[in-house]
DNA sequence: GTTCACATGATAATGATTCTCAATTTCGTT
DNA sequence: AACGAAATTGAGAATCATTATCATGTGAAC
C-alpha cells in the first residue's frame, strides 16, 4: 500500500465533502460490502463488478468504481495496482499501514508489517533532504497453492 | 525499480528474439538516447516525446514508446509509475538493482540502495512460503529545490 | 405524501498505451 | 554506387481501464 499523499488533481488540500457515496444503507452498497468481505485476496474493479453480477446482484459498474474509490480514500480497503497496471482493491484485517505480500496468480493476499522498511525510508529521505516522503512498498510471488 | 518478473503478455517464458528495435542507427533511437541522457529525472513517454519535438527532433509517439518499452526491458532505463499510473522512465546511473526516491513535482530522482528491504522482503516471503518474489519498492516525496 | 439531497447507472468521454501496416531506412553485399 | 532483405518508422486506428455526464431513482426527514 501507499502512505498518505496528497492527490493530485481535485481538492488538494482543502478537507471538503468526500467526492463518492457516504452511505452504506443502498442495496448496492451492502452487495459490494458482502463481495469485499468475502474476496480472500485482490481483486479488480472489474473482476468485483463481474462477481456481483454473477450473483444476480444488480449493480452498475460505475457504482462499483465510486464506492470502491470512496472505501479506498477513507483506508476502508486497500489498492494496489498489478503489472499491468490495472488497480486491485481488497478488504484488508487492520487500518494501520502495512504491506502486501500477494500471489500474482491468483491474487490472494498477506498482510506483511515492515517495521524495517518504515525505518529505512525516512532515514534515506532524511539524507537526501526530500519532505512529505510516502513509499509504495509491494511483494508479487506465487502463493504455495499456486506454486504447484 | 522492479525485480525481474514474468511478463503478462508475449514469450512469457521462450527466449526469443526482442520486441522493439535493436539497433542505435537511426536517427530517431540516437535522439531519444541524447534526451534520456540529458534526463535529470523520471519522465513520461509523452513528455520526452514532446521535449523531443521542441528540439526540432522529428520523432513519431509509436516510436518513442516502442524504444522506451524496449530499453526498460533490457535494464537500460528503470520504468516506474507515478500516482496516476502514468509510466516514467529513466537512465539511471547503475544497471545493479536499486530504487528511487523521486520529487513527486519536478521528477528529479535519486538512487538509493536498499539493503535492508531486500532483506526484508526476503524474509517475508520465505515465512510465508511464497515463491520466485519480486518487490516494487518506490519513494516518492518533494526534493529540497521544490519544497520552498 | 411531498420534498430534496444524495445515489445510481447507461452511456459517452478520456487518455495512456498498443496495434496495424504501408512507406522508409539501414546495412551488408555486390 | 546500387540492390535487396530485414528492420524501423509513424500516422492513425484500436484497446481498455477509469472517469465524467446527467437523467432517473430512492430513501429519510418533514
Amino acid at each position: 500500500m501507499t502512505t498518505p499523499q496528497p492527490q493530485d488533481r481535485a481538492q488538494a488540500g482543502t478537507t471538503g465533502p468526500a467526492r463518492g457515496p457516504r452511505a452504506r444503507g443502498t442495496r448496492q452498497a451492502q452487495a459490494l460490502a458482502v463481495a469485499l468481505a468475502r474476496l480472500p485476496g485482490f481483486a479488480s474493479a472489474q473482476e468485483i463488478h463481474a462477481e456481483l453480477r454473477r450473483k444476480g446482484e444488480q449493480v452498475g459498474l460505475a457504482t462499483v468504481y465510486r464506492h470502491l474509490q470512496a472505501l479506498s480514500e477513507d483506508g476502508s480497503v486497500d489498492a494496489i495496482r498489478d503489472a499491468s497496471g490495472e488497480t486491485l482493491y481488497r478488504q484488508c484485517g487492520t487500518t494501520m499501514h502495512h504491506h502486501h505480500l500477494t500471489c500474482r496468480n491468483c491474487g490472494r493476499s498477506v498482510e506483511v508489517e515492515g517495521r524495517a522498511v518504515e525505518q529505512w525510508a525516512a532515514r534515506v529521505a532524511t539524507e537526501a533532504g526530500f519532505t512529505d516522503v510516502g513509499h509504495t512498498v509491494e511483494l508479487f510471488g506465487l502463493c504455495p497453492e499456486c506454486a504447484g
